[in-house]
DNA sequence: GACAAGCTCACCCTATTTCGCTATTTTTTT
DNA sequence: AAAAAAATAGCGAAATAGGGTGAGCTTGTC
């Protein structure tokens, strides 16, 4: 029996939870509130396994909450679920210790099989959101290598600084004594060979490349 | 209709897959190799959309036919597909670029699944492998600290982070889900505070003073 | 209640960029 | 000498960015 503590401001959603969990053998709702106050306390008092928390509610926010959890009652599992695609909440949430991080948008199954997950060791993520993890883990901790600088040629290099410093193709042309239809070559290679499709693109992969 | 490439030295499962994509409607299979033998030559001539990358193979291993492929064609997802549960593996996965990371115990099914979802821009991943990236995150992870940050608001700031991810106005907006008009003004706004004229000038100085 | 700040959206217009193609000249490598 | 790579240049289209103006909405403060 999992036993499932529901944190979640809006009625509606809080009480469709408690049904869902109440009428699914195997599940059991440890209680469900519509803000942390006294979360700790409330907790101590009803013991349960996994907590299901939203992340935006008046006063402490679930990701707060979740640092309280992890602190005073660390054996509980807490999942996330929540509207917030971004990376900062996902970030935070990751690094308060939450044990999964689920979208709204999920079918009823979908909460329990999530349910079922975290209960089982597992930390349920929609897809998509696990590609962000996945994308933060590697821009944040990956060891910067040295790059091979894509192949880049001098004066594909001259060009690549001159983006870096801000100027335009003209200003660009006019720095390297060439026309502004040779830079537009140039831009166009440098492109393929580092795989992007902007100027921003580029000169972000360059600066966080350190190739300029 | 997904395209997937197979690299799995184990004849068998090799065939098994193989068999499974051209019998599922929607999925079909660009080829089926048991190493990375002329790994880039072979994927340049049959394009793909994703691969299907086992492990432990003779010669190169996955990990690194995975570096390999996301340095020379980055459009292909690499979905790793092995028996390792082990952190560094998963780790090194992840840092070489992989899109997902699931177990073989995975039903046919939960194949079809994965390659779904990583064609829809998702990272499936079994929820115990999740646990465990969560984990890797947490324990090798230091927030660091901003500066300045010009007086922007925190809107600004996502709309600055998602230039610095190389997006286009219309794909930051969707990101945000606000309207590309929004982007542009909040961009407008950005601009004025940081005095500068252009993406990849407020790029340049927002990576320099590590604003994002 | 008035006010400011922040977020949102729309419309218009111009400049720039991106990307397709082709092509010549120079330099380097084999 | 032949071949390959690099640098130069041009043209045209379609897409995107940049900038001006105005305006409605919410939240928080005085």
């Amino acid at each position: 029996m999992i036993r499932v503590t529901i944190f979640e401001d809006n009625k509606h959603l809080r009480e469709t939870f408690q049904l869902l969990l109440e009428t699914s053998p195997g599940y059991t709702c440890a209680g469900a509130w519509s803000n942390c106050n006294q979360l700790i306390k409330v907790l101590e008092a009803n013991p349960c396994d996994i907590v299901l928390m939203d992340i935006e509610m008046p006063g402490m926010s679930g990701i707060e909450a979740t640092k309280a959890i992890k602190k005073h009652l660390p054996e509980i599992n807490v999942l996330i679920q929540t509207v917030f695609f971004e990376d900062e909440y996902i970030f935070n949430a990751i690094c308060a210790g939450a044990s999964g991080y689920i979208l709204k948008s999920t079918t009823p199954q979908g909460y329990l099989d999530a349910l079922k997950d975290v209960s089982n060791g597992g930390s349920p993520m929609t897809p998509g959101i696990a590609r962000r993890v996945l994308e933060l883990f590697k821009t944040n901790l990956q060891p910067q290598q040295a790059s091979d600088e894509y192949g880049l040629t001098n004066q594909e290099k001259k060009i690549l600084q001159q983006l870096v410093q801000g100027k335009s193709y003209k200003l660009a042309a006019d720095a390297l004594f060439v026309s502004v239809d040779t830079v537009k070559t140039h831009v166009r290679n440098i492109y393929a060979k580092m795989h992007v499709h902007s100027g921003i693109e580029a000169v972000s992969i360059a600066l966080r490349d350190k190739i300029v």
